[in-house]
DNA sequence: CCAGACGTTGTT
DNA sequence: GTCTGG
DNA sequence: CCAGACGTTGTT
DNA sequence: GTCTGG
């Protein structure tokens, strides 16, 4: 699954990363080493550009038809349209692949409002097996694991692009106040883990860390997960989530993995040093 | 009919 | 144990 | 996801 | 908004 990441690059990165998308106008982006749920993250999208023609974001005129990617900021924890309160997020920063097209929470989303997520890597801890002993004969801890794109070296190289779900929603006491606060919400896939028996060792070591993968998006994949305009039903977009799911282990197999200091599990650490293997000496005083 | 939930993870 | 906040 | 709170009255 | 449980 994924409920803790990381997104350090710069927001044109992202643009180049992405294909040619026009950065939101608002768009303000500090690096992020231990991004959480609630955090502002950027997400790509793509719109159709329809009817005025007035491109309200980044980018002057575009001809109706034109369809467009774009970079926007949202709330981690995808908010339905009917939530009484912003909280309702908290708890919807993942949403099942098997379940997605049926949950009331998800599944208007999932037939209009498809995104993707980028992170340069992602932390999932593993939990110890039962009766573990540490060095100090005390139960063992759960270890968090930095996993991330092969060979991309820290701040290049590289993004995984999760596929998402996003979401507008406006505050009802704003909306009673006739105020203008409206609140864009992302929401990251997740599908089963590879086998832990896989023949690919990568995505054996991935499906021993975790039952739950977070669904990436190859190229082919990104640009079907993203196509604008509404699904007919439901079924047709069980038929797209599992187009996305399919190959998702493909992509996943070029990822790596490798144990990081317990430091990542406080959201007030954030540095690049969160992603670094401890060192043995560090380990030991752990 | 109204009231209340609407989610994921993991663990037992 | 369970919920909220980051 | 993990960490941290989990309560009241009243006062600054 | 829409579904489920009572």
């Amino acid at each position: 699954m994924c409920g803790r990441y990381v997104m350090a690059r710069a927001a044109g990165d992202l643009v180049r990363l992405g294909g040619g998308m026009l950065p939101d106008e608002t768009l303000e982006l500090r690096p992020n080493w231990n991004v959480a749920p609630t955090a502002d993250v950027p997400i790509l999208l793509e719109r159709a550009m329809d009817g005025d023609g007035a491109g309200a974001s980044g980018g002057g005129e575009a001809p109706d038809g034109e369809v467009r990617r774009e970079l926007h900021v949202a709330r981690w924890g995808l908010v339905p349209p009917w939530a009484k309160e912003l909280s309702v997020g908290s708890r919807a920063f993942n949403a099942r692949s098997e379940t997605v097209a049926q949950k009331p929470t998800f599944r208007a989303a999932v037939r209009s409002r498809r995104c993707a997520v980028p992170v340069e890597g992602y932390y999932e801890w593993k939990k110890p097996e039962p009766g573990a002993k540490g060095a100090d004969g005390k139960a063992a801890e759960k270890q968090p694991f930095y996993v991330h794109p092969a060979g991309a070296g820290d701040g290049e190289g590289p993004v995984i692009w999760f596929a998402g779900l996003y979401e507008w929603w406006q505050d009802p006491e704003a909306k009673a106040a006739g105020e203008d606060a409206w609140v864009l919400s992302t929401s990251i896939l997740t599908m089963a883990a590879p086998n832990m028996e896989a023949e690919d060792p990568l995505l054996a070591e991935l499906g021993e860390l975790h039952d739950r993968l977070p669904v990436p998006l190859g190229a082919e994949a990104m640009a079907r997960w993203l196509e604008p305009g509404k699904l007919g039903s439901a079924e047709e977009a069980e038929l797209l989530v599992d187009e996305v799911c399919a190959q998702a282990y493909g992509v996943a197999s070029g990822w790596r993995l490798r144990p990081v200091g317990s430091a990542v599990g406080n959201v007030r650490n954030n540095g690049p040093e969160l992603i670094e293997e401890p060192g043995e000496v560090q380990e030991r005083l752990l």
